[in-house]
DNA sequence: ATGCATGCAAACTCTTTGCAAACGC
DNA sequence: GCGTTTGCAAAGAGTTTGCATGCAT
Protein backbone atom coordinates (compact mmCIF):
# COMPACT_ATOMS: atom_id res chain seq x y z
CA UNK A 1 0.00 0.00 0.00
CA UNK A 2 1.19 3.31 -1.03
CA UNK A 3 0.32 5.12 2.31
CA UNK A 4 2.24 2.96 4.29
CA UNK A 5 5.45 3.11 2.45
CA UNK A 6 5.14 6.87 2.40
CA UNK A 7 5.01 7.05 6.53
CA UNK A 8 7.59 4.50 7.09
CA UNK A 9 9.97 5.82 4.62
CA UNK A 10 9.37 9.44 6.59
CA UNK A 11 9.81 7.76 9.85
CA UNK A 12 12.83 5.80 8.64
CA UNK A 13 14.33 8.95 8.24
CA UNK A 14 13.62 10.29 11.18
CA UNK A 15 11.24 12.49 10.08
CA UNK A 16 8.43 13.28 12.47
CA UNK A 17 4.70 11.99 11.72
CA UNK A 18 2.60 15.35 11.99
CA UNK A 19 -1.25 15.14 11.32
CA UNK A 20 -0.52 17.34 8.26
CA UNK A 21 2.34 15.21 7.06
CA UNK A 22 -0.05 12.13 7.64
CA UNK A 23 -3.02 13.46 6.14
CA UNK A 24 -0.71 14.84 2.59
CA UNK A 25 0.39 11.07 2.30
CA UNK A 26 -2.94 9.66 2.66
CA UNK A 27 -4.35 12.06 -0.20
CA UNK A 28 -1.47 11.69 -2.10
CA UNK A 29 -1.40 7.88 -1.68
CA UNK A 30 -5.76 7.98 -2.26
CA UNK A 31 -5.47 9.69 -5.19
CA UNK A 32 -5.77 9.40 -8.67
CA UNK A 33 -5.19 12.40 -10.63
CA UNK A 34 -1.14 13.18 -10.10
CA UNK A 35 -2.25 15.98 -7.46
CA UNK A 36 -0.71 19.76 -7.15
CA UNK A 37 0.34 21.14 -4.03
CA UNK A 38 -2.92 23.08 -4.28
CA UNK A 39 -4.87 20.49 -5.16
CA UNK A 40 -3.59 18.73 -1.79
CA UNK A 41 -4.26 21.30 0.09
CA UNK A 42 -7.77 22.22 -0.76
CA UNK A 43 -8.69 18.88 -0.35
CA UNK A 44 -7.07 18.78 3.21
CA UNK A 45 -8.60 22.54 4.00
CA UNK A 46 -12.40 21.17 5.39
CA UNK A 47 -9.91 18.13 7.70
CA UNK A 48 -7.51 20.79 8.80
CA UNK A 49 -8.83 24.58 8.56
CA UNK A 50 -5.22 25.78 9.40
CA UNK A 51 -3.45 23.83 7.47
CA UNK A 52 -1.04 26.18 5.55
CA UNK A 53 0.16 26.19 1.89
CA UNK A 54 3.71 26.38 2.77
CA UNK A 55 3.43 22.78 5.14
CA UNK A 56 2.17 21.26 1.71
CA UNK A 57 5.31 22.86 -0.13
CA UNK A 58 7.63 21.83 2.35
CA UNK A 59 5.94 18.17 2.94
CA UNK A 60 6.19 17.58 -1.02
CA UNK A 61 9.52 18.53 -1.22
CA UNK A 62 10.64 16.19 1.60
CA UNK A 63 8.45 13.56 0.38
CA UNK A 64 10.16 14.11 -2.78
CA UNK A 65 13.89 14.56 -1.57
CA UNK A 66 13.39 11.51 0.10
CA UNK A 67 12.78 9.63 -3.34
CA UNK A 68 8.84 8.54 -2.21
CA UNK A 69 6.64 10.30 -4.66
CA UNK A 70 8.00 11.95 -7.86
CA UNK A 71 7.36 15.24 -8.96
CA UNK A 72 6.14 14.89 -12.56
CA UNK A 73 6.67 19.12 -13.85
CA UNK A 74 3.77 20.95 -14.71
CA UNK A 75 0.85 18.97 -17.19
CA UNK A 76 0.58 22.50 -19.18
CA UNK A 77 -0.60 24.42 -16.01
CA UNK A 78 2.35 25.38 -14.61
CA UNK A 79 1.87 23.95 -11.78
CA UNK A 80 4.08 21.28 -10.40
CA UNK A 81 2.54 17.41 -10.09
CA UNK A 82 2.87 15.02 -7.91
CA UNK A 83 3.07 11.32 -8.15
CA UNK A 84 2.95 8.97 -5.44
CA UNK A 85 2.75 5.97 -7.95
CA UNK A 86 6.24 5.14 -8.97
CA UNK A 87 5.07 2.45 -11.26
CA UNK A 88 5.18 3.72 -14.96
CA UNK A 89 1.80 4.32 -16.73
CA UNK A 90 1.31 6.06 -20.34
CA UNK A 91 -1.39 9.06 -19.84
CA UNK A 92 -3.46 9.53 -22.95
CA UNK A 93 -4.54 13.38 -22.98
CA UNK A 94 -7.33 14.06 -25.43
CA UNK A 95 -6.45 17.78 -27.34
CA UNK A 96 -9.85 18.54 -28.18
CA UNK A 97 -12.23 17.65 -24.52
CA UNK A 98 -8.84 17.44 -21.85
CA UNK A 99 -9.79 14.21 -20.51
CA UNK A 100 -6.86 12.14 -19.32
CA UNK A 101 -7.08 8.55 -19.10
CA UNK A 102 -4.61 6.06 -18.01
CA UNK A 103 -3.56 3.66 -20.29
CA UNK A 104 -1.27 0.58 -18.75
CA UNK A 105 0.42 -1.52 -20.78
CA UNK A 106 3.14 -4.34 -19.77
CA UNK A 107 5.82 -3.17 -22.23
CA UNK A 108 6.27 -0.48 -20.49
CA UNK A 109 8.63 -2.12 -17.95
CA UNK A 110 10.77 -3.64 -20.95
CA UNK A 111 11.24 -0.39 -22.53
CA UNK A 112 12.16 1.95 -19.25
CA UNK A 113 14.99 -1.54 -18.76
CA UNK A 114 15.86 -0.79 -22.02
CA UNK A 115 16.62 2.77 -21.44
CA UNK A 116 17.94 2.22 -18.07
CA UNK A 117 20.75 0.11 -19.42
CA UNK A 118 21.70 1.60 -22.85
CA UNK A 119 21.93 5.10 -20.80
CA UNK A 120 23.37 4.53 -17.31
CA UNK A 121 20.37 6.60 -15.36
CA UNK A 122 19.03 5.34 -12.47
CA UNK A 123 15.24 5.85 -13.64
CA UNK A 124 13.33 6.72 -10.67
CA UNK A 125 10.53 7.37 -12.94
CA UNK A 126 8.14 8.27 -16.03
CA UNK A 127 6.57 10.55 -17.30
CA UNK A 128 4.78 9.48 -20.85
CA UNK A 129 2.08 11.57 -22.12
CA UNK A 130 0.67 10.84 -25.86
CA UNK A 131 -1.59 13.79 -26.98
CA UNK A 132 -4.57 13.44 -29.86
CA UNK A 133 -8.28 12.69 -30.10
CA UNK A 134 -9.84 10.47 -28.00
CA UNK A 135 -12.21 8.38 -29.81
CA UNK A 136 -15.31 10.36 -28.19
CA UNK A 137 -14.32 13.38 -30.14
CA UNK A 138 -13.18 11.37 -33.29
CA UNK A 139 -16.92 10.25 -33.59
CA UNK A 140 -18.56 13.48 -32.63
CA UNK A 141 -15.85 14.94 -35.69
CA UNK A 142 -16.73 12.53 -37.91
CA UNK A 143 -20.52 13.18 -36.94
CA UNK A 144 -20.16 16.78 -37.69
CA UNK A 145 -18.17 16.53 -41.12
CA UNK A 146 -21.20 14.24 -41.98
CA UNK A 147 -23.71 16.61 -41.55
CA UNK A 148 -21.61 19.08 -43.93
CA UNK A 149 -21.28 16.81 -46.99
CA UNK B 1 16.02 20.55 -41.38
CA UNK B 2 14.50 21.95 -38.29
CA UNK B 3 14.97 25.79 -38.84
CA UNK B 4 13.39 25.69 -41.81
CA UNK B 5 10.35 23.48 -40.99
CA UNK B 6 10.05 26.35 -38.23
CA UNK B 7 10.57 29.21 -40.18
CA UNK B 8 7.99 27.91 -43.46
CA UNK B 9 5.23 26.97 -39.97
CA UNK B 10 5.92 30.79 -39.16
CA UNK B 11 5.11 31.97 -42.73
CA UNK B 12 2.23 29.51 -43.85
CA UNK B 13 0.03 30.56 -40.62
CA UNK B 14 0.80 34.06 -41.59
CA UNK B 15 3.27 35.18 -38.64
CA UNK B 16 6.06 37.73 -39.27
CA UNK B 17 9.61 37.06 -39.59
CA UNK B 18 11.26 38.83 -37.86
CA UNK B 19 14.95 39.03 -37.37
CA UNK B 20 14.43 38.18 -33.79
CA UNK B 21 11.78 34.86 -34.29
CA UNK B 22 14.27 33.88 -36.81
CA UNK B 23 17.25 34.19 -34.74
CA UNK B 24 15.18 32.15 -32.00
CA UNK B 25 13.83 29.73 -34.75
CA UNK B 26 17.80 28.79 -34.90
CA UNK B 27 18.61 28.52 -31.55
CA UNK B 28 16.04 26.25 -31.11
CA UNK B 29 16.72 23.99 -34.06
CA UNK B 30 20.52 24.09 -33.46
CA UNK B 31 20.50 23.48 -29.98
CA UNK B 32 20.73 19.60 -28.59
CA UNK B 33 20.63 20.60 -24.97
CA UNK B 34 15.91 21.58 -24.82
CA UNK B 35 16.85 25.17 -23.88
CA UNK B 36 14.63 26.99 -21.29
CA UNK B 37 13.67 31.15 -22.40
CA UNK B 38 16.26 31.91 -20.21
CA UNK B 39 18.92 29.97 -22.22
CA UNK B 40 17.57 30.97 -25.78
CA UNK B 41 17.89 34.66 -24.14
CA UNK B 42 21.50 34.46 -23.24
CA UNK B 43 22.59 32.69 -26.33
CA UNK B 44 20.94 35.79 -28.48
CA UNK B 45 22.10 38.43 -26.27
CA UNK B 46 25.70 39.01 -27.53
CA UNK B 47 23.88 39.15 -31.34
CA UNK B 48 20.74 41.07 -30.48
CA UNK B 49 21.70 43.31 -27.22
CA UNK B 50 18.28 44.79 -27.10
CA UNK B 51 16.55 41.27 -27.38
CA UNK B 52 13.61 41.48 -24.77
CA UNK B 53 13.09 38.02 -22.58
CA UNK B 54 9.45 39.00 -23.12
CA UNK B 55 9.87 38.25 -26.90
CA UNK B 56 11.55 35.22 -26.31
CA UNK B 57 8.67 34.10 -24.42
CA UNK B 58 5.93 35.11 -26.61
CA UNK B 59 8.15 33.50 -29.63
CA UNK B 60 8.26 30.37 -27.63
CA UNK B 61 4.54 30.37 -27.03
CA UNK B 62 3.78 31.42 -30.72
CA UNK B 63 5.52 28.67 -32.18
CA UNK B 64 3.83 26.01 -29.61
CA UNK B 65 0.72 27.36 -30.46
CA UNK B 66 1.59 26.51 -34.35
CA UNK B 67 2.97 22.95 -32.70
CA UNK B 68 6.62 23.32 -34.23
CA UNK B 69 7.60 23.03 -30.82
CA UNK B 70 6.90 20.57 -27.90
CA UNK B 71 6.97 22.12 -24.38
CA UNK B 72 8.53 19.20 -22.46
CA UNK B 73 7.65 20.89 -18.68
CA UNK B 74 9.82 21.42 -15.88
CA UNK B 75 13.21 19.52 -15.49
CA UNK B 76 13.11 20.01 -11.92
CA UNK B 77 14.29 23.15 -12.31
CA UNK B 78 10.71 25.16 -12.64
CA UNK B 79 11.78 26.01 -15.52
CA UNK B 80 10.01 25.25 -19.39
CA UNK B 81 12.08 23.40 -21.59
CA UNK B 82 11.18 23.68 -25.25
CA UNK B 83 12.23 20.88 -27.46
CA UNK B 84 12.35 21.89 -31.77
CA UNK B 85 12.85 18.02 -32.31
CA UNK B 86 8.95 16.59 -33.08
CA UNK B 87 10.36 13.41 -33.61
CA UNK B 88 8.75 10.50 -30.56
CA UNK B 89 12.12 10.06 -28.58
CA UNK B 90 12.74 9.56 -25.11
CA UNK B 91 14.03 12.21 -23.11
CA UNK B 92 15.88 11.01 -20.08
CA UNK B 93 15.81 14.12 -16.99
CA UNK B 94 18.07 14.01 -14.29
CA UNK B 95 16.05 15.09 -11.30
CA UNK B 96 20.29 16.14 -9.76
CA UNK B 97 21.79 18.29 -12.41
CA UNK B 98 18.65 18.94 -14.68
CA UNK B 99 19.90 18.39 -17.60
CA UNK B 100 17.95 16.87 -20.20
CA UNK B 101 19.20 14.69 -22.77
CA UNK B 102 17.52 12.62 -25.98
CA UNK B 103 17.18 9.07 -25.95
CA UNK B 104 16.44 7.41 -29.55
CA UNK B 105 14.73 4.17 -29.82
CA UNK B 106 13.40 2.35 -32.61
CA UNK B 107 10.66 1.05 -30.54
CA UNK B 108 8.90 4.14 -29.10
CA UNK B 109 7.19 4.04 -32.85
CA UNK B 110 5.90 0.78 -32.13
CA UNK B 111 4.79 1.19 -29.01
CA UNK B 112 3.11 4.47 -30.40
CA UNK B 113 1.16 2.24 -32.27
CA UNK B 114 0.23 -0.32 -29.53
CA UNK B 115 -0.71 2.13 -27.67
CA UNK B 116 -3.17 3.87 -30.70
CA UNK B 117 -4.84 0.68 -31.64
CA UNK B 118 -5.29 -0.32 -28.08
CA UNK B 119 -6.88 3.28 -27.06
CA UNK B 120 -8.46 3.85 -30.31
CA UNK B 121 -6.38 7.48 -29.89
CA UNK B 122 -5.75 9.06 -33.18
CA UNK B 123 -2.42 10.05 -31.61
CA UNK B 124 -0.65 13.33 -32.56
CA UNK B 125 2.29 13.94 -30.42
CA UNK B 126 4.29 12.29 -27.68
CA UNK B 127 5.75 13.32 -24.46
CA UNK B 128 7.73 10.91 -22.82
CA UNK B 129 10.02 11.82 -20.23
CA UNK B 130 11.84 9.31 -17.68
CA UNK B 131 13.54 11.13 -15.02
CA UNK B 132 16.33 9.52 -12.72
CA UNK B 133 20.06 10.29 -11.72
CA UNK B 134 22.41 10.27 -14.52
CA UNK B 135 25.42 8.60 -14.11
CA UNK B 136 27.44 11.71 -13.91
CA UNK B 137 25.83 12.40 -10.57
CA UNK B 138 25.10 9.13 -9.55
CA UNK B 139 29.14 8.67 -9.82
CA UNK B 140 29.45 11.50 -7.57
CA UNK B 141 26.97 10.70 -5.01
CA UNK B 142 29.13 7.38 -4.79
CA UNK B 143 31.94 9.57 -4.32
CA UNK B 144 30.39 11.35 -1.42
CA UNK B 145 29.65 8.38 0.02
CA UNK B 146 32.85 6.99 0.03
CA UNK B 147 34.30 9.96 1.80
CA UNK B 148 31.98 9.42 4.39
CA UNK B 149 32.65 5.21 5.22
C1' DA C 1 12.91 19.01 27.39
C1' DT C 2 14.68 19.26 22.84
C1' DG C 3 14.58 20.68 18.45
C1' DC C 4 11.95 19.77 14.34
C1' DA C 5 7.46 21.26 12.14
C1' DT C 6 3.80 24.53 11.50
C1' DG C 7 1.67 28.77 9.97
C1' DC C 8 1.80 33.30 8.57
C1' DA C 9 3.60 36.72 5.61
C1' DA C 10 6.95 38.46 2.79
C1' DA C 11 10.28 37.45 -0.68
C1' DC C 12 11.66 35.20 -4.74
C1' DT C 13 11.48 33.27 -9.51
C1' DC C 14 9.45 32.35 -13.76
C1' DT C 15 6.10 33.89 -16.94
C1' DT C 16 2.56 36.90 -18.76
C1' DT C 17 0.49 41.30 -19.89
C1' DG C 18 -0.22 46.39 -21.20
C1' DC C 19 1.16 49.80 -24.00
C1' DA C 20 3.88 53.00 -26.90
C1' DA C 21 7.32 52.79 -30.46
C1' DA C 22 9.25 50.21 -34.31
C1' DC C 23 9.05 47.38 -38.19
C1' DG C 24 7.60 43.45 -41.53
C1' DC C 25 4.50 42.83 -45.09
C1' DG D 1 0.42 52.58 -44.41
C1' DC D 2 -1.61 48.97 -41.68
C1' DG D 3 -1.43 45.84 -38.27
C1' DT D 4 1.68 42.90 -36.05
C1' DT D 5 5.80 42.62 -33.10
C1' DT D 6 9.11 44.42 -30.04
C1' DG D 7 10.88 46.06 -25.66
C1' DC D 8 10.24 47.87 -21.33
C1' DA D 9 8.12 47.72 -16.99
C1' DA D 10 4.81 46.11 -13.99
C1' DA D 11 1.73 42.62 -12.70
C1' DG D 12 0.55 37.72 -11.93
C1' DA D 13 1.21 33.07 -10.43
C1' DG D 14 3.55 29.41 -8.13
C1' DT D 15 6.90 28.30 -4.84
C1' DT D 16 10.22 29.22 -1.23
C1' DT D 17 11.97 31.32 2.98
C1' DG D 18 12.32 33.63 7.78
C1' DC D 19 10.84 33.46 12.13
C1' DA D 20 8.03 32.93 16.31
C1' DT D 21 4.91 29.52 18.15
C1' DG D 22 3.61 24.79 18.77
C1' DC D 23 4.13 19.93 19.05
C1' DA D 24 6.24 15.00 18.14
C1' DT D 25 9.63 12.51 20.03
Amino acid sequence: MIYQRLVSGLRDSGLRLTPQRLAICRVLSESKDHPTAMMVYHSLLPEFPTMSLATVYKTLNVLREQGLVLALGAAGDGMEHYDADLDPHVHLVCVKCHRVVDFMGEDIYTIQQKVASSSGYQIQGARIVYYGVCPDCAQAADTARERVS
